[in-house]
DNA sequence: ATTCGTGCAAACCCTTTGCAAAGAG
DNA sequence: CTCTTTGCAAAGGGTTTGCACGAAT
């Protein structure tokens, strides 16, 4: 339940991944295993179809309605974090905390802005009976516009 | 075309709404006006659907196809911004720069922090070839939790 | 006349849900 | 054996589109 440090490299064995499930509060089984395994191996934003895509590779292990049940288990319990950026879909990418994001408005790309190279000083208290769960930043990029 | 400064007041003559218009190149229709004076008259945070409901109030003088395209036709010649806050729609508002947004996550509530209250330094530069459109900053928040 | 804007309904697409079958402990 | 998870297909809901009608120049 706690969040523990998420590593995120290469090769992941199953057992690490089913004690990371674990240790999260999530039961371990073979399609959460695969849905790990890929969120966990590298930096990336996936949409729920490019997820299913990497998971199934020709074989057919994980369904689409899995591949959305087991994103959005894995966000409430903070291993993965959803990413609100493109109005069309969802991105998904291991939740590692305070970095952001450049979006290109014309190709959908996501790109990371590594933590620590942008800071938000000010930040107002929040309303009445919250509490912070995140400060997520944009950069909205576009083409350059060469007819100026 | 060229961004003008935007005015937001309760009660906006159709004389200036249309004026408005026409400086961003747009061509002033009964709907246009109907829909631009319900996003300039206030700061707001409206989804399509409820645009829909304002500015038919009774009568039926805009259809929801026509809110869409509207919306986006302002959204493009920069009278009106869209938040994607929340992953199940789209919300707009008048496009004043400048100021950020808090989300409730749990009442899908939307919250305006004032321009200047908060600032962000050490943007790096944005990737090749593409320039900045604008910087996005969402606060997520979520309602105290008492069981800690 | 020709062009542009609007409305309706149908199409779209991402996402969620209901329910029966399979799997975990 | 009981509870949880999965898969399929169907439903859902916000948004977009195609096309005919109407308005404007």
């Amino acid at each position: 339940m706690e969040t523990t440090h998420l590593t995120i490299k290469e090769n992941i064995s199953n057992v690490e991944i089913t004690d990371l499930l674990k240790r999260h509060g999530i039961t371990s089984t073979l399609q959460r295993v695969e849905i790990a395994q890929i969120m966990l191996s590298r930096k990336c934003h996936y949409s729920a179809e490019q997820v299913l895509e990497k998971v199934n590779r020709g074989r057919s292990i994980v369904s689409k309605a899995t591949i959305y049940n087991t994103l959005r288990l894995f966000a409430e319990k903070g291993i993965v974090k959803e990413i609100f950026a493109d109005p069309a879909k969802v991105y998904y990418e291991p939740k590692v905390s305070g970095h952001h994001h450049f979006f290109n408005e014309d190709t959908g790309d996501l790109t990371d802005i590594e933590p620590g190279q942008m800071t938000v000083s000010g930040i107002p208290a929040s309303p009445a009976g919250t509490e912070v769960e995140g400060v997520d930043i944009i950069i909205r990029v576009r083409k350059l516009d060469v007819s100026r």
